[in-house]
DNA sequence: GTTCTAGAAC
DNA sequence: GTTCTAGAAC
């Protein structure tokens, strides 16, 4: 929404229906800077409703708050009623002003109890004086008596924030609701947070999916029972700080800290997350139009191929201009806000002010890569402390315009220990300040070239991190799972995002450092870029042999979401289980053709197969030929072969569980077939054999295989194209040959064995 | 992975 | 003129 409405909305007298959003949440979590929000960008009317400063600036009564809301409905006004309503009790004479013409909405800020606990401890001049060390005790007792807010009470809309994310997500919903417009009715976000969901399941679905979020419009998630609403849940991170234990220490005893349930749950941990500041618009005085495109250009190329991580541009301000360009320009290009989203505050400190764990930060440097400058620089070099400075001067010693570098943080580093942030990442972006080295003279050809190269490294670097650490449970590196068990954080080996980083892992991971600026003319394609700049450097980090990484295409992705959220595709799927999803192929190569995707995040394709997966193989092909045998059961002149593509196009490891007729019409070309018909295709007993005595499998590579000839996969006769390929085959009755019938690579009718072999 | 299509092959 | 492939775009 354009900002220029403004004046128009309101001086207009016309309004859609005007809403009552009632504010949940203890203090702390954030209800006041909610409304703050939305009425600093709101293109209607509201009125917050606060009873602790109704009665000119101090605590009046809950009659006070109805008078007042009414009067502002009348007056055609939105209203927020910001007051603490954990309480149905509470809240029920707000929900009744509510009507025909009025609809009531719930926002509940469900954020961890630790957090609304260490803000409201440091909170000074709050408006309802609840600060200090009793806030804690305040805290925990009123959360006790949460009663999570039902439709059935008379809202037409409840939205429940579970992390900041969420916050944001909300956030942006109500600001951008125009006079006219309404919001979809229902329950959007997670019902019982942290409740029992099957862990075997969660720890592989992708984090930030586990709360859902306002995006998830079609979720609407009937009310349950309310005995579970005294579950606690935590998503903050373990170990961050004295504040939560200065809490503990205020309540009394007998009293049963809530807080001190928390942090068993590492499956809603919060997704690996990039916070970074806008490169070169502050210092180096780059036009803020120009770098606003270019951010979201960027964000929007790679956020799909990020997984669950999630990129969040952060400033100092409220009132930053390049915040509000490139929310807006996000939201026109629909990037997904779960994904990509703004954020005030200090990028050395979100975690611990503003309760938003980010893993990774980007630090806007100086080509020196030293301290100083003022601004961002100055303040990361600070954070981060000696270790950061020595850490970086291991990595690089100096960086050119539009490069990234990785560096891990040594966990002496306060940024890691208080933040819990791994590491950082410094950009340079292009100058335009005659000030400062390197100034481009406002050549903006080049200054956005080099600042597009700029976010490309950042993100790529990132990216990298996220793909090692997202292997790093399941993966293979010996040393670095006994440092992990070391680490009394994460006691059950599920994905984390921050891992103790122990030193050998520090070096073989620290190396991203984009050598674009060297070779390139005009950028390349960055998913060709980030496979040939990573390979060697970090990718390798877990990967003993040397073998690239793949990067996948938004289309490449199907297989992945549904793997990790098969219930949002139900009618895709003909089988769940909690290693495996089975489902037919959208576009079948044969009468038959269904695919068993392992469900282990991280797992893309056989190259990434290890010992350590065998077990995992051993099903899928398991799986995989009990409905062999049940598609032969219905159909007995069927064959089939169950096997893997050595190099996929769909990301997420997947056995194709194909019948051998090939009768398909979308078997079109020479890749379709000889992607089944050559050494391409790896049979799973011949995968199984070579994981279990070789540690890895046999690939063979794309290109050799697509110039080879087609030939009948029976017969093996040689045809000149597809079309007489596949009359060939529709009448070619020859015997198999003799590799393929043995040892069980085919799959034939019981009965029939003895007669085809 | 598919779709689209230019132009090569027939 | 039609069939088929292969590369680009998605």
């Amino acid at each position: 929404m354009d900002m220029d409405i403004d004046e128009t909305a309101k001086g207009e007298e016309k309004h859609g229906k005007p809403i009552v959003v009632i504010l949940m949440g203890a203090p702390g979590s954030g209800k006041s800077t909610f409304c703050e929000h939305v009425m600093r960008s709101s293109t209607r009317p509201w009125v917050r409703v606060c009873q602790d400063t109704i009665k000119s600036g101090k605590a009046g009564t809950k009659a006070q708050c109805i008078e007042s809301a009414v009067n502002a409905l009348k007056d055609g006004k939105c209203v927020f009623i910001d007051r603490c309503n954990l309480e149905k009790e509470q809240r029920n004479e707000f929900v009744k002003l509510g009507g025909p013409q009025v609809d009531v909405h719930a926002v509940v800020l469900d954020l961890p109890a630790k957090l609304c606990i260490s803000r409201s401890v440091k909170r000074t001049g709050h408006e309802g004086n609840l600060q200090g060390g009793r806030a804690a005790a305040v805290v925990n007792r009123m959360l006790q008596k949460k009663e999570l807010p039902k439709l059935s009470e008379g809202f037409a809309r409840i939205t429940s924030c579970q992390n900041e994310s969420d916050v944001q997500s909300a956030i942006d919903a109500y600001s951008g609701l125009g006079p006219l417009d309404t919001l979809p009715n229902g329950y959007f976000g997670q019902k019982n947070p942290g409740a029992k969901i099957q862990l075997g399941i969660m720890k592989f679905l992708k984090k930030t999916d586990a709360p859902a979020s306002s995006e998830s419009i079609s979720k609407c998630i009937p009310d349950s029972n309310a005995s579970q609403i005294t579950e606690e849940k935590d998503t903050c991170s373990k170990g961050t700080g004295s504040l939560s234990e200065n809490a503990g220490r205020e309540l009394k005893e007998g009293e049963e800290p809530v807080v001190g349930s928390a942090g068993g749950d590492v499956s809603l941990k919060d997704a690996p997350t990039l916070a970074f500041p806008s490169i070169s618009t502050a210092d180096f005085q780059f036009d803020l139009e120009k770098a606003s495109d270019i951010i979201v250009e960027k964000v929007a190329k790679f956020v799909n191929k990020l997984g669950n991580a999630r990129l969040v541009l952060v400033d100092l301000s409220h009132k930053s201009k390049i915040l509000s360009l490139v929310r807006t320009k996000a939201s026109e290009k629909n990037i997904d806000s779960n994904k990509f989203f703004t954020f005030v505050g200090d990028i050395t400190r979100l975690h611990s002010e503003r309760g938003l764990h980010c893993n990774v930060i980007a630090n806007a440097a100086n080509w020196r890569l030293k301290p100083g400058g003022g601004g961002v620089n100055a303040a990361i070099f600070s954070a981060g402390g000696q270790a950061l400075e020595v850490a970086t001067k291991e990595q690089a010693k100096s960086l050119l315009p539009g490069n990234a570098v990785v560096v891990p943080l040594p966990s002496i580093s306060p940024l890691l220990c208080r933040e819990g942030v791994t590491h950082v990442i410094h950009v340079v972006g292009p100058n335009m300040n005659p000030q400062r080295p390197n100034c481009l003279n406002n050549d903006y050809i080049k200054g956005c070239r080099v600042l597009q190269e700029a976010y490309t490294s950042l993100f790529e670097g990132f990216s990298s991190i996220v793909r090692s650490q997202a292997k790093l449970p399941k993966g293979s590196i010996e040393n670095l799972q006994s440092k992990m068990t070391e680490s009394q954080d994460h006691p059950d080996g599920v994905p984390k995002d921050h891992i103790t980083n122990s030193d050998q892992k520090n070096k073989r991971e620290g190396l991203h450092k984009s050598e674009r600026s060297k070779r390139s003319k005009r950028y390349r394609d960055e998913t060709e870029d980030a496979s040939d700049s990573n390979a060697g450097k970090v990718n390798l980090s877990n990967k003993s042999d040397g073998s690239r990484t793949k990067s996948w295409g938004s289309w490449a992705q199907a297989l992945y979401n549904i793997a990790m959220q098969p219930e949002k595709h139900r009618d895709a799927v003909l089988e769940i289980s909690d290693d495996v999803v089975v489902l037919n192929d959208l576009y079948p190569k044969a009468q038959r053709h269904v695919l068993v995707v392992a469900r282990y995040e991280g797992l893309d394709c056989l190259a990434d197969v290890r010992k350590e997966h065998l077990q995992l193989l051993r099903t899928m092909n398991a799986v995989g030929l009990k409905w062999a045998e049940k598609f032969l059961h219905d159909d007995s002149s069927l064959v089939f072969r169950l096997g893997y593509h050595s190099e996929p196009s769909m990301r997420q490891l997947h056995l194709h569980v194909i019948s051998q007729d090939f009768d398909s019409t979308h078997l079109k070309n020479k890749k379709h077939w000889n992607s089944f018909n050559t050494a391409f295709f790896r049979d799973s007993v011949d995968v199984m054999e070579e994981v279990s005595s070789d540690e890895k499998a046999i690939l063979k590579d794309e290109d050799s295989m697509l110039s080879m000839e087609l030939r009948c996969h029976r017969c093996r006769s040689a045809h000149p194209n597809i079309p007489r390929l596949k009359s060939h085959i529709t009448n070619c009755r020859a015997s198999f040959p003799s590799t393929l019938l043995q040892k069980g690579r085919l799959v034939f009718p019981p009965c029939n064995v003895s007669i085809d072999a």
